[in-house]
DNA sequence: CGGGTTTGACCCGCGC
DNA sequence: GCGCGGGTCAAACCCG
């Protein structure tokens, strides 16, 4: 369906978010994103890996100038201790900071923006975008860094109900 | 003409 | 109970 060009000359690799800060066990989101509302509750790569554009998931996330995700690397550490997960709700939440130009990111799925919002902690506004698929609940966020406006946050909340796009 | 985006209003949870 | 901050709705608008 989505046919992302990897083999762009242009793409380049996302910093892991261990190789930039080893000093914390999580990604190096803002202290206030972070402890907003648990954004890792219970974060599940799997997902987002299958909704990608079906390539090998053992290589690193890079991004082209369209916005386009070849794969997802390792998420940040499953703090299987305390995840909680409600039964009876979905509402699995991954989210991540990537170096592009673009807001959204080509991860496979269909988005429609259905909300933007100005949050108080940064200058930059919130974008809300839903799965275009009919009864699929996934929701994502995606929003610039305040501290570096060339970085973007994309929070994945919930999982696909029907299968990517193969 | 149709579908997605825009944009302000509305709503809701939470802290004071 | 009220105000703030964040999330969603929805009607108008825009663009293919």
């Amino acid at each position: 369906m989505f046919d992302i060009n990897m083999s762009n000359s242009n793409s380049r690799v996302l910093e892991s978010p261990e190789t930039e800060r080893g000093d914390d066990s999580n990604f190096e989101l803002p202290e206030d994103y972070l402890m907003s509302d648990g954004w890792l509750e219970d974060y599940q790569p799997a997902v987002i890996n299958s909704g990608l554009t079906g390539n090998p998931v053992n290589q690193e996330n890079t991004v082209n100038e369209t916005g386009g995700i070849s794969s997802l690397h390792e998420g940040p550490n499953n703090r299987e201790s305390e995840g909680r997960r409600v039964e009876g709700e979905v509402r699995e939440r991954f989210a991540f900071r990537t170096r592009s130009e673009v807001d959204v990111l080509e991860d496979g799925y269909k988005w429609r923006k259905y909300g933007k919002k100005k949050v108080k902690n940064s200058p930059n506004p919130r974008n809300y975008y839903r799965c275009h698929v009919e009864g699929c609940p996934v929701k994502k966020r995606v929003e610039r860094d305040k501290e570096d406006q060339s970085y973007v946050i994309t929070t994945y909340e919930g999982v696909h109900n029907h299968q990517g796009s193969s």
